[in-house]
RNA sequence: GGCGACGUCGCCAAGUGGUAAGGCAAAGCUCUGCAAAAGCUUUAUUCAGCGGUUCAAAUCCGCUCGUCGCCUCCA
């Protein structure tokens, strides 16, 4: 049974779909004017895994990611560069595109774009201007905030002490200073599209509530976004899409947690920001994503050298035990193509035994609001199995092509849901030392001729050579790994 | 000023009533010509502090201290 913490209730609760069997979840997207940093990783992460852990449940899907192309950011960003507003809203979604494919996010049911639903837009403010719900002044409409009786539900507030808190502007043209535009008249020299009220466009928040209920219906299931979103964003969509609607607009929100930079919060103002393109020139996206499921979607997650470099060592070790295997599994696999020849000893018992629970100890974690940092922790412990039989198996020599079938399909099955380990072992392990290899200052060719020249030193069992080689390669940040079948060697 | 979150081993991080997961780092041992990797062993009688409820609390309640977030564009 899945359970979903949801703001609206501040706790976590039991979750009905809508429709028996399928979900209808919509997340806010970007407002496209320049390039993604690393808190919008972590948010469209977060619900990737939402996304593909409601597929792996069963569920039919319909998840919808918008794109808000038209903004004052993105008209300001124009007029800088001295371009249509269009130029840099295409150019960033482009860009989003790119960064969200390199952390392996699935592609959302529908991506739609608010400029392509100016339409549904005039008709949800009409409507609330019909209804008493919004009013007009001078080519501006705003929302009535007191006419809606459940406003800041969701931030879980009331009005007086917001106001209290002062920094609202005040404006004279407004019924309330915590109204907020619905439409907003164009200056000159800004794009716009007609409409009742003259020509303008659409406010910050009107373009969710008109393309969610356009795509899921006026009552859907679950609404996403990060915690800084929870107001005034989704308390203003609550607002218009239940004043225009009458019926509940969502059932479950939910919201993922801050990135802090070295335990600083992480914003543009304060200019700590680090963009997702930065952060892929120094660290691979598997480890980029391994990180940002290794904590609970909920939690700050604080963003540093030291907690990118644990990842990814955890992730290596991952890897580097579903390598070993891979390789023993291509040769038992001639061995004993039937895979039926199985040894018992108790590292293989437990083994077996962790993998026949893996799934169900997955789910349950998963099935607690999302629990991905408990689930890696049962992969962790699966590996350490593995890691035990392999040790065994290195010993033993016998076959274990079943038991090992059987550790890669579960691991698979997992993978599919976390959207890491996707990758071959093997071809992770060469993409790391290629991404390291790089920064060394020593060329590849003479490491290797050092690593030969060892060779020969080791077989004329001249152990002095041999150790300055290992000692001079580890100054070169080069570690050399001794085994049967040759040395290997690795960035350190 | 209002609202809210959090404080668990050196670091990261699960755990929301039944007696402390996992990762990183560290130490010893096995293996190795020496190493590395891996395995084994060790590393929080204790969960910021103090009270309370309970047969039982890191988990619930109260207070104190500390950190942080929202209230303005922000994932």
């Amino acid at each position: 049974m899945l359970r979903i913490y949801n703001t609206l209730s501040s706790a976590k609760e039991e979750f009905v779909p809508l429709i028996p069997g399928r979900v209808s979840m919509y997340v806010c997207g970007v407002t496209v004017y320049d390039n993604c940093h690393i808190g919008h990783a972590r948010a469209n992460v977060a619900f990737d895994l939402v996304f593909r852990y409601l597929r792996h449940s069963g569920y039919d899907v319909t998840y919808v990611r918008n794109y808000t192309d038209i903004d004052d950011k993105i008209i300001n960003r124009a007029n800088r560069d001295g371009v249509p507003f269009n130029v840099i809203s295409e150019r960033y979604i482009k860009a989003f595109d790119e960064d969200m494919a390199r952390l392996n996010l699935a592609i959302p049911t529908h991506q739609p774009k608010a400029t392509e639903y100016v339409e549904e837009i005039i008709a949800l403010v009409q409507k609330l201007v019909d209804s008493g719900a919004a009013y007009q002044t001078e080519g501006d409409v705003y929302f009535a905030v007191e006419k809606f009786d459940g406003y800041l539900k969701l931030s879980h507030r009331n009005l007086d002490d917001m106001l209290a808190g002062a920094r609202v502007d005040v404006d004279e043209r407004k019924h309330h200073p915590m109204d907020f535009a619905l439409w907003k008249a164009a200056k000159p020299g800004e794009p716009f599209w007609s409409s009742p009220w003259g020509n303008g466009r659409p406010g910050w928040h009107i373009e969710c509530s008109a393309m969610s209920m356009k795509l899921l219906g006026e009552t859907f299931d679950i609404h996403g976004g990060g915690k800084d979103l929870v107001f005034p964003h989704h308390e203003n969509e609550i607002a218009q899409s239940e004043a225009a609607s009458g019926k509940p607009f969502v059932r479950y929100w939910m919201h993922n947690g801050f990135v802090n930079i070295n335990s600083e919060k992480m914003s543009k103002s304060l200019g700590n920001f680090f963009t997702i393109r930065e952060i892929l020139e120094n660290y691979d996206s598997e480890v980029l994503r391994f990180f940002l499921l290794s904590a609970h979607y909920r939690s700050p997650i604080d963003f540093s050298d030291q907690n990118l470099a644990d990842a990814e060592a955890g992730l290596d070790r991952i890897y580097s035990a579903l390598s070993g295997m891979e390789e023993l599994l291509s040769k038992d696999g001639s061995a004993d193509p039937s895979g039926t020849a199985q040894v018992a000893n108790e590292a293989v018992a437990e083994l077996t035994e962790k993998l026949a629970g893996l799934q169900h100890r997955f789910c349950e974690a998963m099935d607690d609001d999302f629990n991905s940092a408990l689930a890696i922790a049962h992969i962790f412990d699966l590996i350490r199995s593995l890691n035990r039989v392999l040790a065994d198996r290195n010993a033993s020599g016998a076959p274990l092509t079943a038991l090992f079938r059987q550790v890669r399909y579960e691991i698979a099955t997992i993978a599919e849901v976390l959207g890491v380990l996707n990758t071959e072992p093997g071809g992770y392990l060469a993409r790391m030392k290629s991404r390291k290899s790089s920064t060394l200052k020593i060329a590849v060719h003479e490491i290797e001729a050092l690593i030969a020249e060892r060779a020969s030193a080791r077989k004329a069992k001249d152990f002095k050579r041999s150790d300055e080689i290992r000692a001079h390669l580890l100054e070169m940040g080069i570690e050399l790994l001794d085994s049967p079948s040759g040395t290997e060697w690795k960035v350190k």
